[in-house]
DNA sequence: GCGACAG
DNA sequence: ATCTTGTCGC
């Protein structure tokens, strides 16, 4: 995937945060995205040895089947500490690494931690989705503000998440029974669409765990398929592939 | 002033 | 994010 890394990075919550005012009038909140999506792409981020490791792992799915196409994993320093409101700010030079790496151009990017549901409507799959110009989806596994209804434990049910008059994403019950996932439109979606594809990423590789999947396959690299791109045949007629 | 607080 | 204990579901 054509990446371009950024020249300059805020080195202070301060200008962390000065970064964050500029570029929020620039997401834009409406679909603009591929009438025909077929490749999504899940991130998860974390960090390991105490913090001082900052993890990224993708994987790339074929859309609507969800089949594995491709996925990377980058580790590196941290630069940048965990702040509630900043956190791409420590994860997304890791992020961008990893998509760098990928062969297949994701159409769609859904990114572990909040969208527009954020202090500042510019959680981390908005910053992502305005670096990449990819349209996003943030994909939370908690709350960072924001309040809703109570929630059915039905699986498949939601509730808008509003802060104040303004609705900044959706609550969803992706099993019945477990905690909700926190959805939040990143960049060129709007949440009924960002819900849409949520939904039909579910089934499969449900999220959050669309995003452990990089993790099984980086902790099993080893002793299982050591390599699993394929490519898909765009000029393919009748699906032929049989694994 | 106090609690809340993505990962 | 991590750790622990207890409970439930496949």
């Amino acid at each position: 995937m054509n990446v371009i890394m950024p020249e300059t990075w805020p080195q202070t919550p301060a200008a962390a945060i000065a970064l964050q005012q500029a570029l929020r009038s620039r997401v834009v909140c409406h679909d603009d995205l591929s009438p025909t999506v077929q490749f999504v792409a899940g991130v998860d981020v974390g960090f390991e040895s105490g913090g001082t490791i900052t993890r990224a792992a993708v994987v790339v799915l074929e859309f609507p089947s969800l089949q594995l196409v491709d996925y990377a994993l980058k580790k590196q320093p941290t630069t940048f500490p965990y702040i509630p409101g900043l956190l791409s700010f420590r994860e997304i030079p890791a992020v961008l690494t990893a998509l760098a790496a990928l062969t297949i151009t994701p159409d769609l990017i859904l990114c572990d931690g909040q969208g527009l549901a954020h202090p500042r409507r510019l959680g981390i799959a908005c910053h992502l989705g305005l670096l990449v110009n990819c349209p996003t989806i943030g994909v939370a596994k908690s709350r960072l503000i924001g309040r809703h209804a109570e929630l059915p434990l039905d699986k498949g049910a939601w509730a808008p998440l509003q802060d104040g008059e303004e609705t900044i994403g959706a609550v969803l019950r992706s099993r019945t029974g477990t905690r909700p996932l926190y959805i939040s439109p990143g960049h060129r979606i709007s949440l009924p669409t960002a819900l849409h594809y949520v939904q039909g990423c579910t089934p499969k590789y449900r999220l959050p765990e669309t995003t452990r999947l990089a993790d099984r396959l980086a902790s099993n690299r080893s002793r299982l398929p050591p390599l699993k791109p394929v490519n898909i045949d765009v000029d393919a007629q009748s699906g032929n592939q049989s694994d």
